[in-house]
DNA sequence: CTTTTTATATGATAGTCATCATATATTAGT
DNA sequence: ACTAATATATGATGACTATCATATAAAAAG
């Protein structure tokens, strides 16, 4: 090796650093490859030494936990007692209007479903497993009962589909009132 | 007029309904303008005859009420005891499996809420008004309580919403799973 | 210092796209 | 049948795209 060991890795790294956040605020065929090279301060040209395609670098961030399943996953470790209330916490954050332009450039959940459904196979499955995921998160720490995989699905909804649209909507008293709606329904639901 | 008079009229509707599935399924950018004339059997060069330009046929589109708050819409002049039945089950074949492809083709409000969030204003503004006149069908015949109005957010948000991320599942059973537990949810927030 | 291998950059290809200028087709009224 | 006015089609433009072949730069090993 005559580059230092680590550097083809970081430069991976750098990419895809550099593309999840364009990707998740403009969409997959909005940013194009040369721009996303660009942003990594790197030109096209090594892209391909990197990944296999532009779908495979889609597959590869979405692959990468962020957004509101790494808040929910970095939980780990926290007694169970305490689930709950960090949940409740987080979630009162992600529905924050005052947080929502990083939201959507840190959560491919809120960003990319409807991009993903529409993608290859590879690429709705590897956004299905983090929503699964975020399924599995929101279940922890809730109250034992039948619904309780209904309940946490039900969550997932509220709280990804408040950012969306509230994202979509034309004036910020909307999209703050939606947030407001869907968090108060969340924390309904996560309540034992 | 050397044409008959609602020849153009007809045109322009020829247009918007060849177009406006294509851009429900696909995305506004993976739709071209030659491809969604050549759909409505007819060429590029009559198209900005009719539309000035291609984000302002996808703010016509946005602009007609379609699948499920044209359905909701369709329930007036019902008598307001059985409003809140025919939303339930208006809600029941929106949320089945069995329809998820129709629906796909059909609400603009489950397939182009990221797509508006990154588009100009304009089309912002067109979505963000027909979700909330969705909002405002689900108040309608709902029980009068401090909560209708947070409630009927969080209805529309779980119907939409499930059917996003049914769609951006890896498999139909998840899908299934996902539309099951949101259809529960509406139901309860409906039930007087 | 030179070689060798790996990582990145340059330049090119073939395709697609939105938009428009211009030409052709259509038909109501004469 | 002819004309005028309108609706649609053809052809072109300039910009942008993903991808790849080839060239150059970097640096560890000799």
């Amino acid at each position: 090796m005559r580059y230092p060991a680590e550097h083809k890795a970081e430069t991976r790294t750098r990419i895809l650093d550099a593309a999840a956040p364009m990707f998740r605020k403009l969409g997959f065929s909005a940013v194009s490859v040369d721009k996303l090279m660009e942003k990594a301060d790197l030109t096209r040209g090594g892209f391909y030494a990197h990944f296999k395609s532009k779908d495979d670098l889609i597959e590869a961030i979405l692959s990468r936990n962020a957004g509101l399943v790494r808040m929910m996953d970095e939980r780990e470790g926290k007694s169970s007692k305490t689930l709950n209330q960090e949940a409740l916490k987080i979630l009162g954050d992600y529905l924050d209007p005052k947080n929502l332009d990083e939201i959507v450039e840190g959560c491919p959940m809120a960003t990319m479903p409807v991009d993903a459904a529409r993608a290859s196979e590879k690429i709705r499955t590897a956004y299905g497993s983090r929503f699964r995921s975020l399924i599995e998160q929101l279940k922890r720490g809730l109250k034992r009962s039948r619904q309780s995989e209904e309940d946490a699905i039900a969550a997932a909804v509220l709280a990804v589909g408040g950012i969306i649209f509230a994202r979509a909507s034309a004036t910020s008293e909307e999209a703050a009132q939606i947030e407001s709606a869907c968090l108060k329904h969340v924390a309904r639901l996560l309540k034992t």
